[in-house]
DNA sequence: CTGCGGTACATTGTTACACATTGTTCTTCG
DNA sequence: CGAAGAACAATGTGTAACAATGTACCGCAG
């Protein structure tokens, strides 16, 4: 068997489960947005080199995570309102083309395999909602589970791997911004979505988003962590 | 005055500036599709260590112009007619609600500060096609600059550098393909594009991407360097 | 007291060398 | 001829140090 030693398992990389560690604390709220990550410190207390750190900062930079300046640092990810905006709106871009893919190859009702896998996600976001409505970061997780299968969809990689980048950075503004949202409003409204999203296509997508954005403006408009 | 040296320039580190002398070399042709890239090697003849030389291949691994294997190197990105579908699939989901953002904003006819920008683009591309007709990197350029100008009247950030991130990508793939498409055929085809761009929105874009991808497609089928 | 310049400190960028870990290739033996 | 295993090549990681830059503090002139 040669089980391998726990401390240091096969192929990944220590500097990948370390940005999987970081990610995990700054997805939780741990390290709150705006803190700064230093490397020697992450490097003592991770017991790795500074080398490694730095390559799984540099990881979490590229997600958006944290933001990096040269000579000044690395710190957590801070969200304006106009930053929230812009984020939407990408999002939109790749969604609502994602739809429209879909519903070209399909038409409005689209067979059940390819529903299948996204009202699977549903089912767990409303299971989520009804057992853990507390737990922002379960029922996030789990509505970011749902669109990510909607676009799925579309079977167009490129798309699902650009929106699969925004997934985190979502999860991190959620986090932050917690909104006056309950679980139980997030599931009824993406059930909704979901029916409606076959029949009228990029127009419900536009919907559903300006929806969601519109829970969370009030917040951010009074900036959360505003870096000017 | 104190002009500071050519070779060590202030603010833009070590790295910074290799990546950015790799990415020429790659768009250039010189470092062709597969090419592997082996970090002792190139920290010889640049003349800098390998930890430098690994942030600026991650840097590139960022905007996909070179794929990273864990332990097994570095090596120039090529593409597979797959992959170049996909990748217009994700250009046309950002350049399509890039155009309805400005349509929703301004109508069927745009202002002039708003199509100023890349109509100034245009005029370069025409200028290149002209006078540089043979110089298809050039042309590349010139051609990437319209879309991205285009791109940018949406005012959209996180939209316009996603854009900005496939286009080193998109300049990769036309090098590398080298289509049936002369530089006149470009200009003028961007051309009557952007006059139905204003009128016909997205689908104007639709017809526009999808032209330019049959363009592509034969002497992609053949295989250019597909890895598998 | 305020505003300016300059110095000291903290942190990141970079280097050099060494070793561990993994992938690849070549050799050897059945 | 094919497979197990050794040798090699390349990357991943560690340690220690120095260089370059940003930041904060301190004193001085007005």
């Amino acid at each position: 068997m040669s089980p391998r030693r726990r401390d240091a398992p096969p192929g990944p990389t220590e500097a990948a489960r370390l940005a999987d560690d970081l990610r995990g604390r700054i997805l939780s709220g741990e390290l709150a947005a705006g803190t700064p990550l230093r490397e020697e410190a992450l490097a003592s207390t991770a017991g790795l080199s500074r080398h490694t750190v730095r390559t799984a900062l540099a990881r979490l930079a590229t997600e958006r995570l944290v933001i990096q300046e040269a000579y000044r640092g690395i710190r957590v990810t801070s969200f304006t309102a106009e930053d929230v905006r812009a984020l939407q709106e990408l999002r939109c871009a790749l969604e609502a083309e994602a739809v429209r893919l879909t519903r070209e190859r399909y038409g409005q009702s689209w067979p059940e395999e390819v529903t299948a896998p996204f009202q699977k996600a549903m089912l767990e976001l409303e299971r989520v909602a009804s057992t853990h409505p507390d737990d922002w970061r379960l029922v996030a997780t789990a509505h970011a589970a749902v669109h990510r299968a909607l676009v799925a969809t579309a079977g167009s990689p490129r798309i699902e791997e650009a929106y699969a980048r925004l997934d985190s950075e979502m999860l991190l503004l959620l986090v932050n911004l917690r909104p006056t949202y309950s679980a139980e409003e997030v599931a009824n409204d993406h059930r909704a979505f979901l029916n409606e999203v076959q029949v009228d296509g990029e127009s419900a997508v536009r919907r559903h988003l300006d929806h969601g954005t519109q829970q969370i403006w009030p917040r951010s408009a009074r900036g959360i962590d505003a870096d000017h």
